[in-house]
DNA sequence: ATAATTTGGTTTATATTATAAACTACTTTA
DNA sequence: TAAAGTAGTTTATAATATAAACCAAATTAT
């Protein structure tokens, strides 16, 4: 009745960072720190998470002289928003 | 952008707790446990936060000669509930 | 030139949360 | 009356999220 959700998704931070990168090419960390409003370091390890669960690459490069971390959803990444948002509604609806 | 999810409600099995109650009219701590498949400690344990949120009532009772505990949604939990999917609404549509 | 500040992060420690294991108490069935 | 089942609670442990501290280089101000 309930399915399983996806515990790599069911976080707060992971999940905007998924929805962001699913509507964009790619985003760096600046931008989603921005979006997402969360500090460096939680923002750090969530986004290693996502990119551990193969649900985003992060490529590191330079803009000018300056650092920069591109992240990107991968097909994977998509097919488990995909799934998860499914799971969700089984939740949500059940109370009609 | 991204609103704050209800911590309360951000929660797997508590989430199912309040989609099933949101659907009846009250519900015995036995049929919840069969309903999401948790274990008993788990079940006791998130009914206990879910009570002390002000978002269900439990009260305990004796079927026959059995203790029984039944749980019923609140207003406040109705209302957490609708703000809740409302406000990952945003989280799920973001990547359109 | 150099000191302070900002950018762009990582690492590590701590607090919170979820889950599982162990236990209690009573009832029913063999 | 002994074993097994019902209906949970309490406590311990594992997992997770968050915050604090730190690092390195670049930029800006003195």
């Amino acid at each position: 009745m309930f399915p399983k959700l996806d515990p790599i998704l069911h976080s707060e931070l992971r999940l905007a960072v998924i929805s962001i990168l699913a509507g964009v090419e790619d985003a760096d960390f600046s931008f989603i720190k921005k979006q997402t409003g969360a500090t460096s370091g939680n923002l750090s390890v969530q986004i290693d998470k996502l990119c551990a669960a193969g649900y985003i690459t992060v490529e590191k490069g330079f803009k000018g002289k300056m650092p920069r971390t591109t992240c990107r959803i991968t097909e994977a990444g998509l097919q488990a928003f995909s799934n998860y948002v499914t799971a969700l509604q089984e939740y949500l609806s059940a109370g009609k």
